[in-house]
RNA sequence: GGCCCCAUCGUCUAGCGGUCUAGGACUCCGGCCUUUCACGCCGGCAACACGGGUUCGAGUCCCGUUGGGGUCACCA
């Protein structure tokens, strides 16, 4: 039985990174039938571990991401957070010390710390010195008279090599002598990771330890501890780890205010903000930002590009295909096609393939999608009534992929503000109505052509215009831009007859009386 | 600095000794379409880090160099 885990340390927000790793571990459990874990590491005993878990419940929920044990759903080895299996650590620490694959130590931090330092100061490598090990009764109470507190180290090997066959590195090798005595538990009696790590991954009979590269250094450790304890190894696979945009640098969270001077990223955020803004969403630099899974979810973005991009990042099928369905995925993953080196993260990319997944949503899933970001914002009501609705779709069909986000349909929020409140650009109005000698003329005309316009739907309009063009012997250009502005207020939007169509005609005579008053009310010029 | 990992277009990647004058995708740049924008269509720019081997033949194997990265905690 295949078994996965992804083990995140309750923070408050879900990672890029992080879920890209929780993303492979779980496609490589689907694909072989097995099963995909869920592990809280609280071992550092935060006090509100559930509101720090619960968005990064949240994230994997929402991309699909499900366990088949851990936090909400329990499961056969539980308990599945790391703070409340200490026993079980303490048993193993037991055992170390007992089989003298650990000892206590009673050095001081200070004294640690002097030893690491000279050995740097004179070039040489720094191996844990053992001077105040206690391995007997005697020098525990040698140590302790003295008012020592001791922690337990593990005492490493000191020749040979570690050979790891990674699934995705190949084989590669350690010297043990380069390893250091690492602390495995605390004054305190509290463990640390990598003891709390082998323990569990062990107890919860995980057969393969698909992880991030960053933590290939601290292999040696673990196959230590899970040796000495007499366990048998799981698999490794160390995931090449994601990069900051146009860099070979692991993403990081820290490092925010240098990613904003990435212009895309800059620009992703940016378009955002926007969104939030208008929905009348809190952001927070630390949550709402495009290295945070969150923060697409809240602009719209559907999980389904969100998982397509991510497992792609680091991971190919071949050389042709890319769009792929979530059951695609766990069809096809495997971890020898995982690629070695790092992947940058590009927004402009995942936002391509966020581009290709919209145009696939059928249109009355898409309204559904968008049709809080409307009520948010207070365009529409809530619960919106059919009609509403309908109208949402009529814009949406209209729209075309020109949404491409959720948060995009916020674009048109002219279409559902009131004829009195619309705004002109400045720009467009003094373009496209003000300069050209016969617009208001031609607008004017234009507007008893529409009130007598029956049905008021694109082809009727688009017949409409096009007889109104030849009867006033013009073009097509000459009017159809100074409608445009006329009934949205903007130079550009979407087609000229949907437009209408959807705004209605009353909307659209009263825009154009607007319009004509705004100019008329104007200096000649 | 020690140890470890990595190295194909700007980015994601295909390539598992000959079919590579290196393929696809995103971006970018032209052009077409067109009522704006977006889309679409056509075309274009753009890469095997370097040096040695091995081999009849190397992007593909080996070694070295260079470069990049990760890790060296009583954090996870």
């Amino acid at each position: 039985m295949i078994r996965t885990r992804f083990a995140p340390s309750p923070t408050g927000y879900l990672h890029i990174g992080g879920v890209r790793t929780a993303l492979f571990c779980w496609l490589f459990a689907r694909r072989h039938g097995g099963r995909f874990i869920l592990r809280i590491d609280d071992t550092d005993q935060q006090r509100n571990v559930q509101e720090s878990l619960a968005p990064i419940l949240e994230g994997l929920k929402w991309l699909g991401i499900d366990w088949d044990e851990g936090p909400e759903v329990g499961g056969p080895f539980g308990p599945y957070y790391q703070s409340q299996r200490t026993a079980l650590y303490e048993k193993a620490v037991e055992a170390l010390l007992r089989d003298g694959f650990a000892y206590r130590d009673y050095a001081t931090a200070e004294e640690v710390q002097a030893e690491r330092e000279a050995a740097q100061a004179e070039k040489r490598d720094f191996v844990t010195s053992r001077r105040w090990m206690a391995e007997t009764p005697e020098q525990q109470a040698r140590f302790e008279a003295e008012g020592r507190q001791s922690v337990v180290r593990l005492k490493m090997p000191r020749e040979g090599t570690l050979v790891i066959d990674d699934l995705i590195r190949g084989r590669v090798e350690f010297q043990w002598a380069r390893e250091q005595d690492h602390v495995i538990q605390r004054a305190d009696g509290s463990c640390l990771y990598h003891l709390a790590n082998v323990v569990d991954d062990r107890a919860m009979e995980i057969s393969h330890v698909i992880r991030a590269e960053e933590h290939l250094s601290n292999t040696p450790r673990q196959v230590f501890i899970a040796q000495s304890l007499g366990y048998e190894l799981p698999a490794y696979a160390h995931l090449p780890f994601v990069a900051e945009p146009g860099s070979k640098v692991k993403l990081s969270k820290r490092k925010l205010d240098k990613y904003l001077k990435n212009r895309d990223f800059a620009k992703l955020l940016e378009h955002g903000q926007q969104i939030a803004q208008a929905i009348g969403l809190a952001t927070p630099p630390e949550e709402f930002n495009p290295v945070v899974v969150d923060f697409y979810r809240q602009i719209g973005f559907t999980s389904e590009a969100m998982v397509n991009y991510l497992a792609l990042l680091g991971w190919s099928l071949d050389d042709r295909t890319e769009h792929f369905r979530p059951s695609g995925l766990i069809e096809h993953f495997s971890l020898d096609r995982v690629n070695r080196a790092p992947a940058s993260f590009d927004p402009v990319k995942l936002l391509a393939f966020q581009d290709a997944h919209m145009r696939e949503v059928p249109l009355a899933d898409k309204t559904v999608m968008v049709l809080p970001y409307l009520q948010k914002a207070g365009l529409v009501p809530a619960p919106a009534g059919a009609d509403v609705e309908a109208r949402v779709a009529q814009l949406l069909e209209a729209a075309g992929d020109r949404v491409k986000l959720a948060g995009d349909i916020l674009d048109y929020a002219d279409f559902f503000t009131a004829d009195a409140e619309l705004t002109y650009d400045e720009k467009a109005l003094e373009k496209r109505v003000c300069k050209p000698v016969d617009a208001v003329e031609l607008l004017t005309r234009f507007r008893s052509v529409l009130a007598q316009c029956e049905p008021f739907d694109p082809p009727t309009l688009d017949r409409a215009l096009h007889e109104f063009v030849e009867a006033e012997a013009i073009k097509v250009g000459q009017i159809i831009h100074a409608i445009r502005v006329a009934v949205t207020g903007k130079g550009v939007g979407l087609g000229m007859f949907d437009t209408m169509a959807i705004l209605g005609r009353e909307s659209c005579l009263a825009r154009i009386d607007r319009t004509l008053e705004l100019v008329g009310n104007r200096p000649a010029g």
